[in-house]
RNA sequence: GACUCGAUAGCUCAGCUGGUAGAGCAAUACACUUUUAAUGUAUGGGUCCUGGGUUCGAGCCCCAGUCGGGUCACCA
């Protein structure tokens, strides 16, 4: 699409013809025998300098300072940057000097792969570097990269920062922004830490199905899909806790999956069309143990991420150790509002909805109701940690009645900075009970609520040939991270966060 | 979806009351054998997001659209 070069694109082709004349070939095929890290060279050197007489180093360069015959690099690898010196006489020692006035003053430039090799030692300002004997050219460049440059003070100057191009461009946003590295690396951190909290307990990392023809487990609106050879609809799935269940039910004693699910809804700076939910399912807890096993984790992997138990977000400073509080939600209204709802009808809480300036409309349900109150005047208080519990059974179609009211679940959701982070339940077991739940659900998908759940049939078939009593939680990892690495944005974790088409053609 | 702000050189931005477009970095050329936001001198580089309109004249004013940010709504 690029039919129009700029000036600098037309220097860059120019460069590479220039190249290939001088006999250099621009993307050569040989494996580079890089020993060290950047990263290594700059910790180890001043230790055990005796280890670094014969490096090899590989990278993109990012400047280039030339002072006649002799010049600076600055290559950056995976590890960060390096500096090598470039001496005219010492990469050119014959009377041929073609490498150093043509290849590397004029032909190479910024975002270009080079390969340096000699001994490391410390210049008179006092960086390590390495004394370039050889320099090879891996890769050329044909796009400018935005040069973003830091003064002694760690100030940045023009920095690459329009929020399109480094989306869109998310290479270019690594190559060239300090920390979006670490963002993502610590994205898999958690990740990671995860797996081995739930390994170690011996629960076991499954698969199930993206593409589903009944889309159930939670209440969204999903993405329709066409099998062509089956001549069937089928949908991206927006849960897979229907399938985890299955799996209780055929033997496993705890399943979990990092779930990528798909909502046809707005996009916002915490939705993104696509995104990450880990659900983990026990058998034989309940949703206490669940909490108890949940705090632990946090409090462990906000000291694994970030070397603390404390983390800020936002100006915020919030405190991970558990053990977390534990609110009851209707516990939580009455603090919020004065309002008891225990027990009232559907019709009383609808009026003391309006009587506190929430919108109410016709085909809201009790619960939904609820869910309104505390999303409006309740959620926003929960900065710390805090596990808000027992829902009312008419929001949670999938939760087990509460063992001491029937009218309410055993159900937690977890609320971190005033956003819900986790969402547990002792599962419902009961086939019965759950059948009766589907069939509530569908009278209000009659009444016209368009994300009430669809009846899974076989669902109930698996419940029926019989569940152990089970607790799972669902985690929504982006959001997760945003807290761990401090991003308002779930752009800003997320490596391609959604966008429009770039053209229109 | 609503409101709002924005889009000008590769990047970050300036551009007066409407009078044919500017800076820093990057680029090109030259100088410079330990620099580091290297430096000095010189030079080139523009579909001012797109399409209409007003005007003698539009980067600037008006209308429509595209893309993005923010806020709200929808939504976990």
């Amino acid at each position: 699409m690029d039919l129009q070069l700029s000036e600098q694109e037309i220097f860059r082709r120019e460069a590479l013809a220039a190249m290939r004349n001088s006999g250099i070939n621009p993307y050569p095929a040989d494996q580079v025998p890089v020993n060290f890290l950047s990263k290594t060279i700059k910790s180890e050197f001043p230790t055990t300098p005796e280890n670094f007489s014969s490096v090899c180093v590989a990278g993109r360069i990012m400047t280039k300072r030339i002072m006649g015959k002799a010049s600076f690099v600055s290559i950056m690898d995976s590890s960060g940057r390096i500096q090598g010196y470039i001496n005219r006489d010492i990469i050119c020692p014959k009377e041929d000097k073609t490498l150093y006035n043509d290849v590397f003053k004029k032909q190479l430039d910024i975002g270009d792969f080079i390969s340096l090799e000699g001994h490391v030692f410390t210049t008179k300002t006092g960086e390590i570097s390495v004394h370039v004997s050889h320099m090879k050219v891996l890769s050329k460049s044909l796009k400018p990269l935005p040069v973003v440059k830091t003064d002694s003070e760690g100030g940045t100057h023009d920095a690459f920062t329009d929020p399109e191009l480094r989306h869109r461009q998310r290479y270019v946003d690594l190559i060239v922004n300090e920390g979006v590295k670490d963002v993502f690396v610590k994205r898999t951190k958690v990740f990671n830490s995860m797996r081995e909290v739930f390994n170690n307990e011996g629960y076991l990392e499954v698969e199930t199905p993206i593409l589903q023809s009944i889309p159930g487990g939670a209440a969204a609106r999903p993405f329709k899909t066409h099998h062509n050879a089956l001549d069937i609809p089928l949908y991206l799935r927006i849960s897979n806790e229907l399938y985890l269940k299955r799996l209780i039910v055929g033997g496993f004693d705890g399943v979990y999956e990092f779930a990528k699910d798909f909502r046809n809804e707005g996009m916002d700076r915490t939705h993104n069309p696509e995104f990450t939910i880990l659900e983990i399912y026990v058998a034989y807890k309940d949703y206490k143990w669940m909490m108890d096993f949940t705090e632990q984790m946090f409090e462990n992997i906000t000291h694994k991420i970030t070397g603390s138990e404390k983390i800020s977000f936002d100006g915020k400073t919030i405190n991970m150790a558990a053990p977390y509080a534990r609110v009851p939600i209707l516990e939580a209204i009455k603090t919020h509002t004065g309002h008891d709802l225990l027990g009232k009808s559907e019709k009383e809480i609808k009026s003391i909805a309006e009587s506190i300036g929430i919108e109410v409309s016709a085909e809201m349900g009790k619960g939904k109701l609820i869910d309104e109150i505390f999303g409006e005047k309740c959620e926003k208080h929960y900065t710390q940690p805090t596990f808000i519990t027992d829902y009312p059974v008419e929001m949670s179609p999938l939760c087990k009645k509460h063992r001491d009211d029937d009218r309410l679940t055993e159900r937690f959701e977890l609320f971190i900075n005033g956003t819900e982070i986790a969402n547990a339940y002792s599962e419902l077991n009961d086939p019965i009970d759950q059948r009766e739940r589907f069939e509530e659900q569908l009278r209000l998908l009659e009444k016209g609520d368009d994300e009430a759940m669809f009846v899974d049939q076989d669902f109930l078939r698996a419940l029926e040939y019989g569940m152990p009593p089970t607790s799972g939680m669902g985690i929504g990892m982006d959001r997760l991270v945003m807290l761990l690495t401090g991003k308002t944005s779930i752009q800003e974790v997320l490596f391609f966060p959604q966008m429009r088409q770039e053209k229109a053609e």
